[in-house]
DNA sequence: TCTCCTAGCACATTTGAACCGG
DNA sequence: ACCGGTTCAAATGTGCTAGGAG
């Protein structure tokens, strides 16, 4: 019954999704009054509410660029960067609300992805999803002037592939396509999101889709992000050597870095025709190609049908027979557009991380925080993942459930036009099967008891934020899976190996999270739902 | 043999404390 | 004592690459 309730929301908010993405939110309900609901003292001036609000994707250019090739972000057990990174210009916000500015990252589809023949393609059904987690702006809550007073970035955020990561990085599975979301809450009276009524919406930049990696597979992405990141200057040409000729005649003669002469000393050209061959990249198979057709949906890659199969091709790009290698071939060329670093000030000046349920499996949430969050840096929840044989049958018990009784982010369902068609997403097999373990930091933060984290799969919050469509956001006038927190005792996971150092460092990332954040007891679990078109298309 | 992942490396940027002068 | 500017070392962020695991 919930489950349908669920579908009827996110129904309801693909129908009022755009696809113009790059501008307006979607209107939340008008019968609805945002501040009020939310308990938040509205603005002397003309109502501002989520409606009116505007998100433009900062360097659109340049994450079109990579798009177009291909976006590769590197995951590293440590964590990583993402470049480019996700920043936004907000406007039309209400001045002075209080808004909580957030992102997730969920699967783009279900399928794993191998770089072959020069181009991405699926290599298979995409194992278990990570247990989710967000990535709450550092500066969150923060009033509407706040936010529009410049560039918000989020370009501290970090990926890691370390399924038992303690630093509250968003966890990623190698080799799989994947879909950054920003989400808008207001904030209610306790600077949280905790109210039922709290109003949203969520962004989806279809030009933000990527592909995690451990090592860059596609050499024109090494290159984009050599070119344009700063912290890869080391990388490239000299001024007055590969850089100036480049400048000088790109088309012509490809400019062969350094490090590309280096790496020929040691690369086997025997490669440079096998891989040459492919010369394209295609982001999408027919499975997804016919998936996408199926929703009337064209993906993002098969915009990388265009993009992914006129990007690199050969024989398009005849300088690539001089400079064109495989990455593991030892390869490199570069690419002769702009140098200008895209690196930004921007107003972020810490982070906070929550984690957000594993898409398919059910999650225990406990919190973790890292050193850096003791420093203000990232502090983020996440929890421990359950079997998904734990995930609780019935939906809607679990949302009754007292245990449930806390505030909730929506659950990510990461595949939604499975259900779109009819075909309801499997969820993947659970990571960490193991016991359930009392978390000191989970009670210490506040949190509401999760007992399992497919409950907020399950909770109609979960297809509170949807990827609704292509470069499309969804706004809504209040937040169901927004709950007040509970004061029950946190039901506590943990997986076997966790290291220690986390739950020494969630206490103090509790203690940060409840002041930075909410300067309440208020808990930001987390799931997420992307019910809409993970995969938009331009 | 191949794919994928990891750790260490060199290089560049960023950050913040220390210092100085007005 | 305070403020603003400069300097410099440490911290941090990059991609590269050899080697290991499966």
């Amino acid at each position: 019954m919930l489950q349908e309730k669920a579908s009827a929301v996110t129904d309801e908010w693909m129908s009022r999704s755009r696809t113009d993405g790059e501008t307006d939110l979607l209107p939340e309900q008008p019968q609805l009054s945002l501040s009020t609901a939310a308990g938040v003292p509205s603005s002397s001036g003309p109502d501002q509410n989520i409606e009116n609000m505007k998100v433009v994707l900062h360097e659109k250019e340049l994450w079109k660029k990579f798009h177009e090739t291909g976006t590769e972000m590197i995951i590293t057990k440590a964590g990583r960067r993402m470049f480019p990174s996700f920043k936004v210009k907000v406007t039309g916000m209400n001045p002075k609300t209080k808004y909580i500015l957030l992102i997730d990252i969920v699967p783009a589809d279900d399928h794993r992805y191998k770089f072959c023949d020069n181009k991405w393609m699926v290599a298979g059904k995409a194992e278990p999803a990570m247990p989710g987690r967000l990535y709450v702006h550092p500066d969150s809550p923060a009033t509407g002037a706040h936010w529009m007073r410049q560039l918000v970035s989020f370009q501290k955020l970090k990926l890691t592939n370390n399924h038992l990561d303690p630093f509250g990085h968003i966890i990623l599975n190698s080799m799989h396509k994947y879909q950054p979301r920003l989400h808008i809450v207001k904030a209610d009276e306790n600077n949280a999101f905790e109210s039922k009524n709290t109003a949203y919406c969520t962004r989806v930049f279809h030009e933000t889709t990527f592909i995690s990696v451990t090592s860059y597979q596609n050499h024109k992405i090494t290159q984009l992000k050599i070119e344009n990141n700063p912290f890869a200057k080391g990388f490239r040409g000299s001024e007055e050597g590969d850089l100036r000729v480049s400048r000088l005649d790109r088309k012509e003669y490809p400019v062969i870095s350094k490090n590309v002469v280096r790496q020929r000393i040691f690369s086997s050209h025997g490669h440079l025709a096998g891989k040459l061959r492919g010369g394209v990249l295609t982001g999408h198979t027919p499975v997804l190609s016919s998936y996408q057709y199926e929703t009337g949906i064209p993906l993002s890659n098969s915009e990388s049908s265009d993009a992914l199969s006129t990007p690199i091709p050969q024989s398009r790009d005849p300088s690539l027979m001089y400079h064109c290698f495989k990455h593991r071939d030892n390869t490199r060329h570069l690419e002769f557009e702009c140098k200008r670093p895209y690196l930004e000030t921007s107003v972020v000046s810490e982070e906070h991380y929550f984690r957000t349920p594993s898409y398919e499996s059910p999650l225990l949430s406990h919190s973790y925080c890292s050193e850096a969050i003791a420093s203000r840096e990232a502090c983020m929840y996440s929890g421990m993942e359950t079997e998904s044989g734990s995930r609780p049958a019935n939906k809607d018990d679990l949302t009754n459930s007292p245990s449930l009784n806390c505030n909730m982010w929506a659950t990510v369902q990461p595949y939604p036009r499975y259900s779109v068609d009819g075909v309801p997403y499997q969820p993947f097999t659970p990571h960490f099967p193991n016991p359930v373990v009392p978390h000191p930091a989970s009670s210490m933060m506040s949190r509401p008891p999760q007992t399992d984290l497919g409950v907020y799969n399950s909770a109609p919050i979960q297809r509170g934020v949807p990827i609704v469509s292509p470069s499309s956001s969804s706004c809504s006038p209040a937040v169901p899976g927004f709950r007040e927190t509970s004061s029950h005792p946190p039901l506590y996971h943990k997986k076997p190996g966790s290291p220690l150092r986390p739950h020494r460092d969630f206490s103090a990332c509790s203690t940060q999270t409840a002041i930075s954040i909410n300067n309440s007891p208020y808990q930001y679990p987390v799931g997420q739902s992307s019910t809409g078109n993970p995969w938009p298309d331009s």
